[in-house]
DNA sequence: ACAGTAAATGAATGATCATTCATTTACTTG
DNA sequence: CAAGTAAATGAATGATCATTCATTTACTGT
């Protein structure tokens, strides 16, 4: 990672400022070897720190786990509330960038896609990784909800079902960056927007075009 | 796994059966503790054998994981490829049975999807999981495209795009299932598939209904 | 019924890995 | 600059786990 060496062998920082150097090298580390394949010292080598550090700054290997879950989580949602509280956009305005926003370079990064399914995979059997995602999941799905039902009212589509759009919406995503993760030769990140917002385009024909 | 007990202490039996109790027993616990908590001990407790047994029929634990993946993927594929050979239905037909079937029990058991998606949090840094997928991956989009091409020229959607309706239709029914197995009180399998229904329903109105 | 073969067992082995903590190094404050 | 505190190190420890293989048990054919 790059780190500003200083002439020193040794560096000091702030605990802050390392628990995030190390989220960092967690989500490098599940990218290229998996979440089983990665262990404390990938994550330290890859941190170019030493084997200790990680039981210094969290307390257990499980407990970086968890909170490199939530940083990619809080990442992603604080990026859709800030489009959702914009009082500059109209409601139309909101939901292109919410797309633009989804198949963005930020978010459909492959280090960060991998640790979103890594985690994924393994929540069946761990319900904590379930319990970071599930309150977040639930209030930007209501977001997405109001805002197309507001579309629906402004643009008269009597025939329109807001939860059933949001639903749709959201498992295309989903599906969508799974492609992105695992045939990474086959859509473009712009071309997953595409499909989306062809999508969009059958439910709002005089807001969007596919 | 409910073996018939004979009376002897010690089982014997072919061993093509013993590798597909060994399956079995291997998808249980990848569902219950995960791709990376399941041990040996674990899965042939889970089969109620002896600890050696995995070695002999498969060479080793990773081999094991592959023909798990396998045989799932297999169980996928010829599925869907008995729906599409079959001679007695139409084009249409055969979409709807395509569409029951990614959404019947057997497919959307919480099992065999949290087998699915661990394997594809892994997938990245594995790539002989993907190398197992990969075929069938194509030649499913395939014949979903064809099926979806002739339903175009049957009714006159001179505006639909076969390539891009397969590709919606794929990434949203990943969603769906991904939806499935964190979410097992949110959707029923049969709303995911009225989910499905109603996407297919705006490119072909005449042929399909919401 | 006996010999020969195939299947199954599980204790022992060795490798991997998370965690600990005594020691060292760097920063801070008065 | 000295004493005290916070950060960082990495060798040692102990737990977990895949794999091996000598032994036991069951099946098959003659």
């Amino acid at each position: 990672m790059a780190v500003p060496q200083s002439s020193n062998s040794r560096q000091t920082m702030p605990a802050q400022a390392r628990r995030n150097q190390l989220i960092l090298a967690t989500i490098k580390c599940i990218s290229t070897k998996g979440l089983s394949g990665t262990t404390m010292a990938d994550i330290t080598t890859e941190a170019g720190l030493s084997l200790g550090i990680v039981n210094l700054h969290f307390k257990s290997k499980e407990k970086l786990l968890i909170d490199t879950l939530r940083y990619i989580s809080d990442e992603y949602t604080s990026g859709l509330d800030k489009i959702f509280n914009d009082q500059s956009k109209t409601a139309q305005e909101k939901i292109i960038a919410w797309v633009s926003y989804d198949f963005s370079r930020k978010i459909t990064d492959r280090n960060k896609l991998a640790v979103w399914f890594a985690f994924w995979g393994e929540t069946k059997s761990r319900p904590t990784y379930l319990a970071i995602c599930a309150n977040y999941i639930n209030e930007l799905a209501g977001n997405l909800t109001q805002l197309f039902t507001l579309l629906k009212h402004e643009g008269n589509y009597e025939q329109v079902n807001p939860t059933l759009v949001c639903t749709c919406y959201t498992a295309m995503a989903d599906g969508l960056w799974l492609d992105l993760l695992v045939t990474p030769k086959g859509l473009t990140p712009t071309q997953a927007r595409g499909v989306t917002m062809h999508y969009l385009a059958t439910q709002f024909p005089d807001h969007f075009t596919a």
